[in-house]
RNA sequence: GCGUCGGUAGCUCAAUUGGAUAGAGCACCUGACUUCGGAUCAGGUGGUUGGGGGUUCGAGUCCCUCCCGGCGUACCA
């Protein structure tokens, strides 16, 4: 039951920057010290170890421990060791007696590490200090690319753009925060043969006014007719159309004036569009350099890839010919067209090789859907064949396809692609029917505020939650659902903690985190289990950032709000006294504070309450 | 045909260099409250990880084979 008297208005909780690290000599994170002191054991016991093998990770049961390595058992096998013995010749030689009880032998050769709970205290005050918030940036920062959302100009965003948009967001947000040079592109479709059937219906089909209501829907209209009248299939067919067409689009090719106007326009019109749908998503690009951006790039690039043989002619056309590659073999790319025009894997190769001179990367992203794999592999190949000394990364963060309850791709009715704007209106308007029925005594204006920021986030958070790889099933139901691993669940558990300092605060009384972290104690399980959950947030981010997967995030965070919920329900906090109630105070705050930038790393924003 | 991704509880999905007894939510059953907001928590039922074979101390994960499904496969992007 709210009480009204609360009337905070409904916003965004800032998210605390940590400060940067001092340049340590030992990591701060727990689990990493314990790792490398493991490294350095191994090292002195078997100085020709590959280190980068032995790895320190959580347990996934905490009866064997909070953290485990299995390394040694692969080094013993390597090597024709007893593995058992090796573990406990290296376990002995581990100077860990700061942070953990002494280690475990299990099973094989399992090294099990147990913390203190004062090691994890000492961590938590540090926190508290705000020196970190339980993850430390990228050692080695890089430099990486993002290129994702990829619309195409003079058409509705539907659907089929949300996960590359929603995905690639939240990589290039969980890069920045570890760190790293983050530039995002979006590299719009704004070239290609549909600008001659755009440009037939624009001067012979388009409604002005209709075009200052929704230039879009007219864009499209104009499109739409003048595409029937192109097709040979279709009843209205009609060839000197189709001529028309090839003839303006041979202008635009050619700069011609009046075509070159039109396509800015209509170019222009249709990132106005992206940029309302952006905006409401919080998603923001560096550069937006469309296809039409690499047109003067384009013949070079064929140039340079028929000189170094790494392209001959077939049939007419220009192709690069893959059978020493076994996945490639009789998949060759055409690289020039009969015509002598250029395609998209042309495109692609010339914007790989600006982003490669403007940038100069240590990794590139595309984000898209999954049937773009095998036109990647061969752009890959052919640009290592290229550049084959050029030590950039090349990842295809490929995704699965959203469907409908009959799992079938996601579509209308009638069978149309769904509008991206009309499904963000509908996941606003599903909340605000919730959140109106949970908090009736709350302005509307307040109500709509925090329908926003749960209905879209639902709409990214069931997003990222899945596997990338594997279809999904879209479901408003699950999506909105107050149970379980979803957006309104998490945004939940983060404003009961906002609630516990609204509470603090109505009493007169001030927290300060600092200070109250200065002297913990954690005795309690809940406690316990709790901040060591907020220990592993590091590594989740590494992992999120090395393998491009926010489903991990997603799946800590969920983790780490019921991990909360457990020591909420055992743990009294307003009530409780001294060290015990700073304690647990210093546990909540500590606890939003990731939840918090966990959410806003997903692209979710969290409100006051709700 | 070839390539590729997938098949995990009734349903929707997880599972971190191969690692310990394959975990969650929903649904179903049983409990807990005059609540630091019950939009909650605790417990229970539920599995031959598509079938078969192999490698390994250890396989949902790697290899082989078969079955089923999605997607791709020379001038769309």
């Amino acid at each position: 039951m709210s009480c009204s008297r609360f009337t905070a208005p409904a916003r965004s909780v800032p998210i605390p920057i940590p400060a940067p690290p001092a340049p340590f000599t030992i990591s701060p994170m727990l689990r990493q010290s314990i790792e490398q002191r493991l490294q350095q054991a191994v090292a002195r016991r078997l100085p020709d170890a590959d280190l980068t093998s032995v790895l320190v990770r959580p347990c996934p049961d905490p009866k064997f421990g909070d953290y485990q390595s299995n390394a040694l058992m692969g080094l013993a096998k390597q090597r024709r060791l007893n593995p058992r013995q090796l573990a406990t010749e290296i376990a002995a030689d581990l100077q860990l007696d700061d942070l953990c009880e002494p280690t475990e032998i299990a099973g094989p050769g399992f090294l099990n590490f147990r913390l203190k709970p004062a090691a994890l205290a000492a961590m938590l005050s540090v926190a508290a200090r705000g020196e970190h918030l339980f993850f430390r940036p990228a050692t080695e920062p890089y430099t990486v690319v993002v290129d994702f959302s990829s619309p195409n100009v003079a058409k509705p965003m539907h659907v089929g753009h949300i996960r590359s948009t929603i995905l690639g967001d939240c990589l290039a947000r969980t890069l920045r925060l570890l760190g790293h040079r983050v530039i995002t592109d979006n590299h719009i479709g704004d070239w290609g043969t549909q600008f001659g059937m755009l440009l037939v219906g624009w001067k012979t089909l388009l409604d002005e006014a209709a075009l200052d209501r929704d230039p879009i829907a007219e864009l499209e209209r104009i499109y739409r007719a003048v595409n029937a009248r192109c097709s040979e299939d279709k009843p209205e067919f009609d060839p000197a159309t189709l001529e028309q067409a090839r003839a303006e689009l041979v202008k635009l090719q050619g700069g011609d004036e009046e075509n070159t106007g039109i396509w800015r326009r209509m170019i222009a019109l249709s990132q106005q569009q992206f940029d309302t749908i952006y905006g409401r998503l919080g998603v923001r690009f560096d550069h937006t350099f469309g296809e039409s951006f690499y047109n003067d790039r384009l013949a070079e690039a064929v140039t340079e890839l028929e000189s170094r043989g790494i392209v001959r002619e077939s049939e007419g056309a220009l192709l690069a010919f893959f059978d020493d590659v076994p996945p490639l073999k009789n998949q060759p790319a055409i690289v020039r067209k009969r015509d002598g025009a250029a395609n998209y894997t042309t495109t692609d190769l010339a914007t790989l090789q600006y982003r490669l001179a403007t940038w100069n990367p240590d990794e590139i992203i595309y984000v898209t859907d999954g049937r773009q794999q095998l036109h990647f592999q061969q752009v890959f190949e052919i640009f290592r064949r290229w550049h084959p000394d050029a030590p950039v990364r090349l990842s295809h963060v490929w995704f699965g396809s959203i469907l409908g309850e009959n799992n079938q791709p996601l579509k209308t009715r009638s069978g149309e692609n769904i509008k991206l704007a009309d499904l963000l209106d509908e996941a606003e308007e599903r909340a605000l029917r919730v959140v109106a029925e949970k908090n009736p005594e709350l302005p509307e204006s307040e109500q709509r505020e925090i329908a926003r920021m749960v209905g879209l986030g639902a709409v990214k958070y069931a997003d990222l939650l899945p596997n990338r790889q594997s279809d999904y099933v879209f479901s408003w139901d699950k999506m909105l659902a107050l149970n379980g691993n979803t957006a309104p669940y998490l945004l939940y558990a983060a404003t009961r903690i906002r609630s516990i300092f609204r509470k603090l605060a109505e009493s007169g009384e001030t927290f300060d985190l600092a200070a109250a972290g200065a002297d913990l104690t954690l005795a309690e399980p809940a406690e316990l289990a709790l901040a060591k959950q907020l220990q592993n947030f590091d590594f989740v981010l590494h992992a999120v950032a090395e393998e491009h997967r926010p489903n991990y995030l997603c799946n800590y965070l969920y983790e780490l709000a019921g991990q909360f919920t457990g020591f909420y329900e055992a743990c009294p906090v307003l009530r409780a006294e001294g060290t015990v109630r700073a304690t647990r105070l210093v546990l909540c705050e500590l606890t939003f504070r990731v939840l918090a930038q966990g959410l806003e790393v997903l692209g979710l924003e969290v409100p006051e309450r709700m």
